[in-house]
DNA sequence: AGCTATTTATAACT
DNA sequence: TAGTTATAAATAGCT
């Protein structure tokens, strides 16, 4: 009815029908309080969500709208007393039974089970409901997985940029290492007191460090959790 | 609400509230009915007119919506009539809806539809079922199509028997009509009463129909029935 | 839960 | 009672 006209069938998507129901469950009570209001007439409105909750509306009392309509209804009033009112919840029960029984069958044809009885074209009928089945299952599947894909490669790029600048961060944090290096150097070569060995090993461990750091901004889609030394903690949420 | 804003509270004019109740009443009636189809919802709906008149809607039945929505106020029920027979059979409905609800659920996944919410892992499995639910129904048609095939080559047997013990009782009245012939036309010439081209005439449709009786024996499981001129009267059962 | 672009419902009128 | 139309209300799809 808005934004994209919709047809008068069961929503799918269950949230959706959650948030509709909602909705709409709202707006008719409005609109049924108006009607009473207005009209001066008398309402009663009972609606069960799919999920079996209870919603009414009356604008005297549920009761009152109750008896009045039993009253009206001259064939409605036999349920009222006792024995009919067992009557009705047996017949209510005998009614889902077989509902229950025929989805059963059904659902049991659909998992390839009891399949003597069917005919041929029955045979065919099932084999391309089932395939119809299939292809939108697939399509659903195919669907999520390129979103997972979609969300991974841009994760991905988000920590191959992250990882430039940390890279070009060392390196400026090298250069500036090495500046200091030289300075401390040049002193104790004034100083006369020479620690170059031990001063050159410590580069090099750094230098290493900085190697492999650049080897994962090649690949940043591979293994990026393996090592968490300072690469990244963006979780790429693979389940 | 429209061409012009109104208030809610009661027309005073009793010709625009009928004529608003009309509409309005046809409007909730509406508005139900789709609530109960997009949301899969249980909708009773009475309004009593100020004159008293009754229209009602429900998405199943009244009683049904009524009884449940007593059932669903047990406060009201406990203090009615609870008997425990009656509380049997409403718990009996009450687990029957939650099976049947289930089942549904279920049901419209194997048949591709609510797959919103389902995971990867659901769908695949979901797939993994269709398959071998396919491959079952698969077999089971190839097996009923294989079984047709032999039965039909052993009543294609059948008839190729018949038809060669047909052939061979045809060879033999004509010998025996051949010699019948001699011993007639023999006569004949005796009488010198000679009748000899009309009979020949005769025999040559006789020995025609036999040829094409022998062309059916080459290929027993075509087109059998086209004829029903003695090659068999047995049924193919071709459906 | 809140926001629009639209569809739908409907008050006033014929 | 039914039909038309201008406008208010409801709401689907979205955030």
């Amino acid at each position: 009815m808005v934004r994209g006209k919709i047809v008068i069938q069961r929503i799918d998507n269950s949230t959706s029908r959650q948030v509709t129901f909602s909705k709409r469950r709202n707006g008719l009570m409005k609109k049924a309080k108006e009607l009473a209001i207005l009209c001066d007439a008398e309402v009663g409105l009972v609606v069960f969500s799919s999920t079996g909750r209870l919603y009414d509306y009356a604008s005297t009392s549920m009761k009152s709208v109750i008896e009045r309509y039993k009253k009206a209804n001259e064939e409605h009033q036999l349920v009222l007393n006792a024995t009919s009112e067992v009557k009705f919840w047996q017949m209510e029960v005998a009614s889902l039974r077989q509902q229950l029984h025929n989805l059963q069958e059904n659902h049991r044809q659909l998992m390839g089970e009891e399949l003597s009885g069917l005919s041929i074209k029955d045979l065919h009928d099932l084999e391309n409901q089932l395939e119809m089945s299939l292809h939108g299952i697939r399509t659903k599947k195919d669907q999520l997985l390129t979103d997972k894909i979609q969300e991974l490669k841009w994760k991905g790029n988000l920590i191959y940029q992250e990882n430039m600048e940390l890279h070009m961060k060392v390196n400026l944090l090298d250069q500036e290492h090495m500046e200091l290096h030289k300075k401390v150097y040049e002193k104790r070569v004034d100083n006369g007191d020479n620690r170059d060995s031990a001063i050159s090993y410590g580069f090099g461990i750094a230098e290493k460090a900085n190697a492999s750091n650049h080897l994962e901004l090649n690949r940043p889609q591979h293994q990026a959790n393996r090592e968490q030394t300072g690469t990244s903690r963006l979780c790429l949420g693979l389940h």
